[in-house]
DNA sequence: GCAAGGCCATGATCCAGATCAAAGGGTGCG
DNA sequence: CGCACCCTTTGATCTGGATCATGGCCTTGC
């Protein structure tokens, strides 16, 4: 990858990332990194949307997490990548080698808090994740889910569909797409066709993502 | 916390943080900080147990994680605690004040190297936890929740009661006793009163874990 | 315009795990 | 030593969400 190496150049103050690595562009569905695969590269989403997933065996599928326009993602603890990332749609990043630019080690002090501002609020968005899957029901996952979605991207077209929903929340097609249904009967949330959307009670999703 | 300040000394090389903070005890149950208090503060258990619990107003209860010797806990993206942090057992804790060692700021590297690696290993086990809230049967859950503790703490006694098990896992303690009942009757684990325990067959927790 | 194939919604039935209920232990204290 | 409490186990029943099945809709391509 010298491409990669040769890419480096002083980052601007603003955008510490800018400026480093390299533009690819990915086609919707496109594996961007496989599971298992060896994890030297960092991405960060251009535009577009990018899903991580991880496949057992069996064929159960767990999604870990969506990126959106600005979200960094491929880091890992160990060596290789526990979750493969899937162009959700057709999606611009940027992939660019970190090296000696990890925290703890001599490097750029903006790109170390860079790497440090996007792993932490990855751990947050994971907990959050994980408290949706613990103890939250089918109603509430898929409420707090569109609440987060349009907070992260705005209200208006989900990027994914409701299979990429299911596998995130840990339900099946049908439950989510039942959920959906009732969130709407409900008024809490107006659907125009599959994906366009718009949050008519949003407090009250809040009531149920916040405690 | 001028205690705190003054405690900050030169770190040694192979322990970063030894020598730096304040040690406290604390008793079995006793809080170590609650639920949306602010997040100054970084902890590491020097021994003993600790869990990170967040509760709905309704009542249902999600452990977080459980931290054991060596852990670090208390790591927060934002300005407060997302989480409560109780003493699982008795156990001492290492407190400190992160201030200007936050990756990205004029500090000392090799501090900045353990928070990093901590705060990545934090975001592997919750994604690992994820993966068992998401997709994985009530069996798999408990099984698979033994071979990780067997794997940071050895094998013996379990630090954490049915209840604690139940919340970390999503499920009710009448099923993790069932669970449990039934991987003893499966051969694959031997138990000792409710907590000493023996793994007999961990090859069949790793299938369920990995995939 | 029309055929074909993916999604998506919804109805019917099933089942894993929750809930309700009631005994067992183990442990600490008087 | 024995009582009391709490934690755990086990049994019976219930139910939220899974599974199975069908039909509608929307897109895409010819």
């Amino acid at each position: 990858m010298t491409l990669l190496d040769s890419a480096v150049q002083a980052p601007r103050l603003h955008e510490p990332l800018d400026g480093l690595g390299v533009r690819m562009v990915f086609a919707r569905g496109e594996d961007i990194y496989a599971q298992d695969e060896s994890a030297d590269l960092l991405y960060r989403v251009i535009s577009g949307a990018v899903r991580t997933t991880r496949i057992m065996s069996d064929g159960r599928r767990q999604i870990g997490d969506f990126y959106f326009s600005g979200d960094m993602f491929g880091l890992e603890c160990g060596p290789t990548h526990r979750f493969a990332a899937e162009a959700l749609t057709t999606c611009e990043v940027l992939v660019f080698k970190p090296g000696a630019a990890l925290p703890g080690r001599i490097g750029d002090a903006r790109i170390q808090a860079a790497l440090w501002e996007a792993t932490t609020q990855e751990l947050e968005r994971s907990r959050e994740h994980l408290m949706l899957l613990g103890r939250h029901t089918a109603l509430e996952r898929v409420g707090v889910f569109l609440l987060s979605l349009s907070r992260r991207m705005g209200q208006g077209e989900l990027a994914m569909g409701r299979q990429d929903m299911a596998d995130y929340l840990g339900l099946t097609i049908e439950t989510v797409s039942r959920m959906l249904s009732q969130l709407q009967a409900d008024g809490v949330v107006e659907f125009f066709g599959a994906r366009r959307y718009r949050l008519l009670r949003p407090e009250r999703l809040r009531a149920w993502a916040d405690a």
